[in-house]
DNA sequence: AACCAAAACCAATTCGAAATTGGTTTAGGC
DNA sequence: GCCTAAACCAATTTCGAATTGGTTTTGGTT
């Protein structure tokens, strides 16, 4: 067996890496099945293959293969594991920093539509007959302000959110009265945020949202 | 076998649900077992777990089970789902509208290691041979501020952000000069972010980024 | 003794068939 | 005609085998 140095794989795994028709997900082949057809041994390759990932051409992990390019960041958006990371208070501070720049959005984009659901959800969570309702036209209401930002990145990473946040807080029933009181002090805050949106005060609705989001953390920090 | 109403069947499943320990995530025995140990038929339970389906009280899902509570978004925060429904300008939008709170919220809360190694991307981002190495520093920089934020949420949505970017603008090679010029824009506006998050002035900070963002998203749009 | 290549072993992941689970239809009894 | 049980179908989960990268061991050569 001739010799051959690391600079000859290095050199033939370039070549291979510019000339090779590979998949969509960049991937190569099992480094047994490149070395073979490299006519390299495997020890040989995995460090041309070490030189490479050091440079960024190629990231390489246990199990699932070789790939062309960086390394992406592991953010399948595991929801899981952001629950298990995250509590109601990160979820309150996630709330505040990001839902006013939703609604503000909402405000430059929402269709007459929108703005007519926004109310009916309001007006139905007012009139819900229990708790469980109530949240159901309020979650509503939230998401409606997502999709009038007509951004439907915006709009996934609020239904991100608020998976974390029904999960974070799951199990906490209320065992208090049947309805939210006449009084309840998320009413008069949805309508002012709702109002804004309507007038097209992206300001206003961003302001409103963050003062009923406050408003709901401070309720939050009584029950603790 | 004596006839069995409707309604005792409905009874039993409630009188079932209001005793029984579920697992965490409430998932049900499945139909066939929960019908031999309620001794009632399949096709009865089945009615009753219709009705109380209709009321919010449990959901089903073929090949998964019966779980109580509402029927939870389909938020499984899919990426690639992101990825087909957005475009560039969607994600700039997400990325002006979020990523200037994200560094108020480091403005307030980093560490001094923090601010220190924001310095030291932003330098190497200057310094950077390639557009490739910039772009990691780039990368390294943002993701920092995230970090700084000190809420383990907002570190994961923005994470979620910056993999659909990825994934969007995938492909998109610079085959432009080796190294980004002396004089990047991008440079003399990442200062300004880390000064302002250094001086813990909130307002400051997201300001800078939202001009950051602004001068990217102007670029971008020059390039179409 | 040092070095290298191949083989063996280990940990992480994928794959595919079988099993499970809800949904629907069919068959048989009353 | 109605009801029940059984059979069948579609969606999902489970689990062992296979695959893939990472590391160690073995054996040969210098």
């Amino acid at each position: 067996m001739i010799e051959i140095t690391d600079a000859t794989v290095l050199t033939r795994l370039r070549d291979f890496l510019a000339t090779a028709a590979l998949p969509d997900d960049g991937r190569l082949p099992p480094e047994r099945e490149l070395a073979q057809s490299l006519e390299v041994g495997r020890a040989a390759l995995r460090k041309a293959l070490a030189t490479l990932q050091s440079e960024g051409v190629v990231w390489r992990h246990v199990g699932k293969g070789t790939f062309t390019g960086e390394r992406p960041i592991d953010t399948v958006a595991d929801i899981n594991a952001m629950v298990q990371r995250t509590n109601p208070l990160e979820v309150m501070g996630a709330r505040i920093a990001f839902e006013p720049e939703v609604a503000r959005c909402a405000a430059l984009h929402a269709t007459a539509g929108q703005v007519a659901e926004m109310r009916s959800c309001m007006l139905k969570a007012q009139q819900a007959p229990t708790w469980r309702q109530y949240e159901q036209w309020d979650n509503r209401l939230h998401r409606t302000i997502g999709e009038a930002s007509q951004n439907s990145l915006l709009l996934g990473l609020l239904d991100t959110l608020n998976a974390v946040r029904r999960a974070v807080t799951w199990g906490r029933l209320r065992d208090t009265p049947l309805r939210p009181p006449a009084d309840h002090h998320s009413f008069e805050e949805h309508a002012r945020i709702v109002a804004a949106i309507a007038d097209r005060d992206g300001a206003g609705a961003a302001d409103a949202m963050r003062r009923h989001l406050r408003s709901v953390e401070s309720h939050m920090r009584d029950r603790l």
